[in-house]
DNA sequence: TGTCTCGGCATTTTT
DNA sequence: TGCCGAGACA
């Protein structure tokens, strides 16, 4: 059994998989079989008689972890039962699910995602009496994520806090905290963060888990932030069995937190350590490998490695360069159709990579057009719909009557006289009393509140409403309670109402709705995957090209990846040009794009594109320039005399607003950047026709802009 | 309280 | 471009 595991294997992956029981790295580049090893070392443990429930797996998405376990199941049957294969984050909910006390939360507790998050921030700003204009919620909850992130807490925060401006985000993260605390609730960061500090500090529970999870195993180990990586460490300690692969060229996610690093410190941080390194690529021809090897190769920071193919020498990328992302998404549909239909290649072997989402659209229309069956992968997900959320928040404040922002949501939806003075007395009165909205009505009626008696009316309709859907909740599946809130509120109608037009479709995700709903067990169990699942993770449609962003294409392979919008503001992103570090992130994220390809790479870009209303100008990527010429085929729309011109007074102007930008600032100036928040300039160092700045933000540390691109405002 | 209009602003990327 | 919040009015 143990030999058979080995079988299909190159050595070095076997060393990997057979290694003995401690910690093991596998730092590998892109296709040399990282998740496959890990999958094997999964199935080897449980063959050499690991107890199934003594393994934690952990995968990028939900996607991943279903498809390992799938994988695991297959290799040694049945008996992987009580294996946990799973993200951080759901893994962290479901042991917080098991045991509330580890985070000091209470039965019943919400996940908030990022829009609750987000609209839980604003109230908190609000309620300090701060500007939003000042304080955008957005960018404070990045800050505040970013901190989780390095478990960093509101104390640690405000001690860290340097003047006015960063001493009152800290005290925003601290009502946060306490506001989270009080709806009994828990934001994405907060679920690794909770069970990090509950492992460290109840050493009874701690123990538990510790017994429980002997070993873990982590894929996609660059994309771990230093949360994540405490808690592998809180569950198997310095000499633990612990299982990493990942490779530092794909790490795309710092943006988020993602430390990278942590690759790279496993041997300080683990005795013993095993590291294993993988040569081979099992995926891509070397035409591919040479492409996406040239430019990873540009990247300052990195660690090369070496990467060999036997899969023959392939062909060449073929590069077109369109008139304008419509000629784009046209000239893509026709070239995939011919894959399609004179290559034989199926249309689930095909994948368009873009860098954001806004991107698919064009791409959509022209595919419709072709006829050619696609799929998209996120986007809009399928549990952010108006009415989705809508009913999700009315089983939220069943499940949870503590969760203030969903019971805001649903107060006065659908509309039953419950308007902005209503609200805002109740909020007022609970923050008051420090206590949630509902258990407020429910203790101390809704006198207390001084409202006029049609207003109270009101609002004790809306108390009997929930408590009667409550007595309904213990007792039946959630599809039920699903179709006893729709009755009982007349939803439907209200949707009709509210636009006709849009009815059908909304039916039908309610439809969907109650379908996912009757495969979970329990209101909570199906609670916990509705805030949980990803984009990623949902399959939509059955067959077809696929359609999806760089970073969800992490992972996947294809025969065919056309990538498009290789131009400078698109990839890379014009977020990330004026930033040296991101512009190497965004290289690493096309690197992951290209070494998605088994056979055949196609690049596109346009020479104008529309971005909300104007037209832009951009000049092709730079990354197109770092391919090695003999490994490109080039095609290009005929260039019309009207683009060209336009393309040269765009250039022209940005030299010219490069020299505007020169004088602006100085060392020391306060400003504020719409991510970053407040900063002080550090630096102003002349580059060419530009100033390149080195800013200090709070929590984000020093960057560098380019003056002409950064939009800063004077704090 | 509810509805309408205007203006500002935003889109990276995602668990 | 389209969404959301703020403010004016019925
Ligand atoms: N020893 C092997 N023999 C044959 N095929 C292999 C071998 N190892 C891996 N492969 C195949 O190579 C491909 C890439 O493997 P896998 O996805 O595990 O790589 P990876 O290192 O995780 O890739 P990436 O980091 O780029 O996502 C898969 O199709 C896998 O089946």
């Amino acid at each position: 059994m143990l030999e058979e595991l080995l079988e299909d294997l190159n050595p070095s992956q076997r060393e990997a998989v057979s290694a003995p029981i401690g910690p093991v790295l596998v730092l590998a580049g892109a296709g040399s079989g990282k998740t496959r090893v890990l999958t094997r070392r999964v199935a080897w443990l449980l063959a050499a008689g690991e107890r199934p429930s003594s393994i934690l797996a952990i995968t990028f998405t939900n996607k991943a972890a279903g498809e390992m376990a799938e994988r695991v199941r297959s290799l040694v049957g049945p008996n992987a039962d009580g294996l946990w294969v799973s993200t951080f984050h759901a893994a962290c909910a479901r042991m917080l699910r098991l045991h509330p006390e580890l985070g000091g939360l209470r039965s019943g507790w919400s996940i908030y995602d990022q829009d609750d998050a987000r609209r839980l921030l604003e109230r908190t700003i609000r309620r300090l009496d701060l500007d939003t204009k000042r304080f955008p919620p957005r960018a404070i909850a990045q800050q505040v994520s970013l901190a989780k992130a390095r478990l960093v807490d509101p104390e640690r925060f405000t001690d860290e806090a340097e003047g006015l401006y960063e001493r009152q985000v800290a005290m925003v993260y601290r009502s946060y905290q306490a506001a989270l605390a009080e709806a009994n609730a828990a934001d994405f960061d907060d679920l690794i963060g909770l069970v990090v500090e509950g492992l460290a500090t109840r050493p009874e529970l701690a123990e538990h888990w510790r017994r429980r999870f002997r070993h873990v195993l982590i894929d996609e180990y660059q994309d771990a932030n230093p949360a994540q990586h405490a808690f592998v460490a809180e569950l198997v300690g310095r000499s633990g069995s612990v299982f990493a692969v990942g490779d530092v060229d794909q790490s795309i996610y710092a943006f988020r937190g993602a430390d990278p690093s942590g690759v790279l410190t496993f041997e300080e941080r683990f005795d013993g350590a095993k590291v294993v390194t993988l040569e081979q690529n099992y995926r891509s021809t070397n035409a591919i490998l040479g492409l996406a090897n040239a430019v990873i190769a540009k990247n300052r920071r990195r660690y090369a490695k070496h990467l060999f193919s036997e899969l023959g020498e392939g062909t060449p990328a073929r590069r077109y360069q369109a008139t304008d992302e419509r000629d784009e998404a046209r000239w893509v549909a026709a070239t995939v159709r011919e894959f399609l239909q004179r290559g034989g290649v199926d249309p689930s072997e095909i994948a368009v990579i873009f860098r954001t989402n806004a991107q698919s659209r064009p791409l959509e229309e022209a595919f419709s057009e072709a006829g050619i069956p696609f799929r998209v992968v996120g986007g809009v997900r399928f549990y952010e719909r108006r009415e989705v959320r809508d009913l999700l928040a009315y089983l939220r404040v069943l499940a949870n009557p503590d969760d203030d922002v969903a019971l805001a949501r649903i107060l006065n939806v659908p509309r039953r006289g419950i308007g902005r003075g209503t609200e805002e007395a109740l909020q007022a009165a609970a923050a008051l009393r420090g206590r949630s909205m509902l258990s407020l009505l429910r203790a101390e009626g809704v006198e207390v509140l001084g409202l006029t008696s049609r207003q109270e009316r009101a609002l004790r309709g809306f108390v009997e409403l929930i408590d009667r859907l409550g007595a309904l909740a213990s007792l039946h599946r959630p599809s039920e309670l699903i179709d006893a809130v729709v009755a009982e509120t007349s939803y439907l109608e209200h949707l009709n109402e509210e636009d006709p037009i849009t009815l059908e479709g909304r039916l039908e995700n309610i439809a969907e709705l109650r379908a996912s709903a009757a495969e979970a067990d329990d209101l909570e169990s199906f609670l916990e995957r509705a805030a949980l699942v990803s984009a990623v993770d949902e399959v939509m449609g059955a067959s077809g090209v696929t359609l999806l962003t760089a970073h969800a294409a992490k992972g996947l392979e294809f025969d065919v990846v056309v990538v498009v919008g290789l131009e400078e503001g698109v990839f890379p992103h014009v977020r990330a040009i004026v930033d040296a570090e991101a512009v190497e992130e965004e290289r690493r994220l096309f690197y992951v794009a290209m070494t998605r390809a088994r056979t055949t790479l196609v690049l596109t870009s346009a020479r104008r594109r529309a971005s909300w209303g104007e037209p832009l100008y951009n000049p092709p990527s730079r990354f197109l320039d770092e391919l090695p010429a003999d490994l490109v085929a080039t095609t290009a729309a005929p260039v019309a005399v009207g683009t060209a011109c336009a393309e040269s007074i765009q250039r022209a102007s940005a030299v010219v607003e490069a020299r505007a930008a020169r004088s602006e600032w100085v060392v020391g100036d306060r400003v504020f950047h719409a991510r970053y928040g407040e900063g002080t300039i550090r630096r102003v160092v002349p580059r060419g026709v530009d100033d390149e700045l080195v800013i200090a933000f709070h929590g984000a540390g020093e960057r560098r802009f380019f003056a002409s691109m950064v939009k800063l405002r004077r704090a």
